[in-house]
DNA sequence: TCCTAACGATAAGATTATCTGATGAGCGCG
DNA sequence: CGCGCTCATCAGATAATCTTATCGTTAGGA
């Protein structure tokens, strides 16, 4: 019978990810040559070759890559035996893996770290901030314990849990203070400024609008620049509620409500429906959830001020 | 993050498995001591009790015997990469666990184990002998790679080739030589003698005859003391064809083919679908398929003979 | 009630596995 | 042609694991 460690595992998966041994080793917290020794004896026991090791670069063999994704699966369910672990204890510890998109990170994030560790002093929470894409990817393969992200996601393998939906509002120069809130077709006409492709509010933002990306190529990578943009006068944009506390703040800037139907999206939770922390994670959404229905209500205060102000 | 080894999975499985530390170190090929600390490294671990050590036994707490599951699930995937490897070299070769049903092993297995190291020298064949029940859970579970059984097994999990198909004999007192071969009706009112409980050839014979089983308590535990017990005049049975060379070449009984349609069973090849050595084991039956045909050739010469002689 | 056998836990020393740091060899690039 | 980058190899150090011997507990029989 063939004798593999999970050491040896371990080291592959990080050199299959890597794809390169100094590195690879720096991840693993060991030297080089431990990692190369590792390697070398795996390949020895499986008795085929895993990596080509040319001049400038490591690829995998066709074999290697094949071995690499069963052994990503089996590294998660071993990972999993922890959280299963600790799930069992039926406590709400330890740590917590959560990813966050970029367009509810920076409002909702203080909020959440205060709630969850005030009722849970003992949770150790690591956050990651990405596009949607990214966070699932790295949910499903077991990287993160949970993403809060736009709804919906419609990966079969995620439980996703609503939180909030909330409405988009339109930012304006000042001047425009009092104006006519313009229509879905209305704001076609007009300078609509984006954030970058890839993230999710970009493409709620363009199908309100129901129209193409403009080409023009300014588009932001936060909504804080956008808003910054607004406030030079260079366009238009929409911003989610959750987000008007803080960017409007500082800047000279007008909001309006849309009529209604408003524009809005649904923000939620999602996690590995084989994730033993199932039940911590619906007791966290409604920590999430509740923060986040705090941070709304400051929003709205807010916008009244500045609508009055 | 937590560290367990491949170790601590292997001695926890055989622990859970045996429910015996002294046991399972055995199994393990260690010593007793090494098996009781590895346990509690990984309770420490996993931050959890896995067992009770009462004072006669040892018992899985709930938690033990959950997380027991995930770790065979672990270990046949771990299993599993040694076989996708050799698979990967896409030769014959290495270990490979056959299963078979005892109404076809001592028939078939010479000839099996003579034509498959003839072709592939380097394959080294262990065989278990068992009931089907028995060997389709060692099979799922991954202790076997194949099964030789009688078809249908029905398991969704598994894939089934047939082998070949072949028609049971009736065995009968050597006065009956020439006497007209009975209907199934009739075989009612002799007294049929059948393999003890739990062989699905038992079933299948009581099938034939629509019959339920007699309770006179005279199972035997293979077809050869069944043919015995026929040559001493107690009752008449059935055998497969394929039992015919070598069970009765020196019993002085009688053979008899029935009408059309005759009693016959499929015996098949069986392995889970999910297995690396898929390719390799479709491989396998053919050749074993090829030795059952040959098998069969001598069975219908030596039936000749018998009649005749 | 006491003794014994079975069982798992513990401890000390030996053994084996793994790691580090130094160094070597192959290769692309200036 | 030598430099820098990369992975492999080696020797000695360190850490993990094992074995043997022994202990404490408990159930069952004398």
């Amino acid at each position: 019978m063939i004798h593999l460690t999970m050491r040896q595992l371990r080291y592959f998966d990080a050199l299959a990810r890597l794809g390169h041994f100094g590195r690879a080793a720096e991840a693993c917290a060991i030297s080089q040559p431990a990692l190369s020794m590792q390697i070398k004896e795996m390949e020895e026991a499986l008795g085929g070759v895993l990596l080509e090791r040319n001049a400038r670069q490591v690829v995998l063999t066709r074999f290697g890559e094949q071995l690499a994704e069963r052994v990503r699966e089996i590294l998660r369910s071993v990972d999993e035996l922890g959280d299963f672990a600790r799930a069992s204890r039926d406590k709400l510890t330890g740590r917590l893996r959560l990813g966050m998109i970029p367009t509810v990170a920076p409002y909702l994030l203080p909020k959440v770290i205060g709630n969850l560790t005030r009722k849970h002093p003992e949770i150790d929470i690591h956050v990651r901030e990405s596009k949607t894409p990214t966070l699932i990817e790295e949910l499903v393969e077991g990287r993160l314990d949970a993403a809060i992200v736009a709804l919906p996601v419609s990966e079969p393998s995620l439980t996703e849990v609503a939180l909030f939906a909330e409405n988009f509002l339109l930012v304006r120069p000042p001047e425009y203070e009092g104006a006519d809130v313009p229509s879905s077709e209305m704001l076609r006409e007009m300078r609509l400024l984006l954030l970058e492709e890839g993230h999710c509010f970009r493409d709620q933002a363009l199908s309100f609008c129901n129209m193409q990306a403009p080409r023009e190529m300014l588009d932001a990578s936060s909504l804080s620049t956008l808003v910054q943009m607004v406030g030079a006068g260079m366009g238009v944009t929409l911003i989610p509620e959750m987000a008007v506390g803080v960017e409007t703040r500082s800047a000279s800037v007008s909001l309006a409500r849309f009529a209604d139907p408003q524009p809005q999206r649904t923000v939620g939770m999602v996690w590995r429906k084989t994730s033993p922390l199932a039940k911590q994670l619906m007791q966290i959404s409604e920590i999430v959830g509740s923060a986040a229905e705090g941070l709304r209500k400051q929003a709205a205060a807010a916008q009244g001020r500045k609508r009055r102000g």
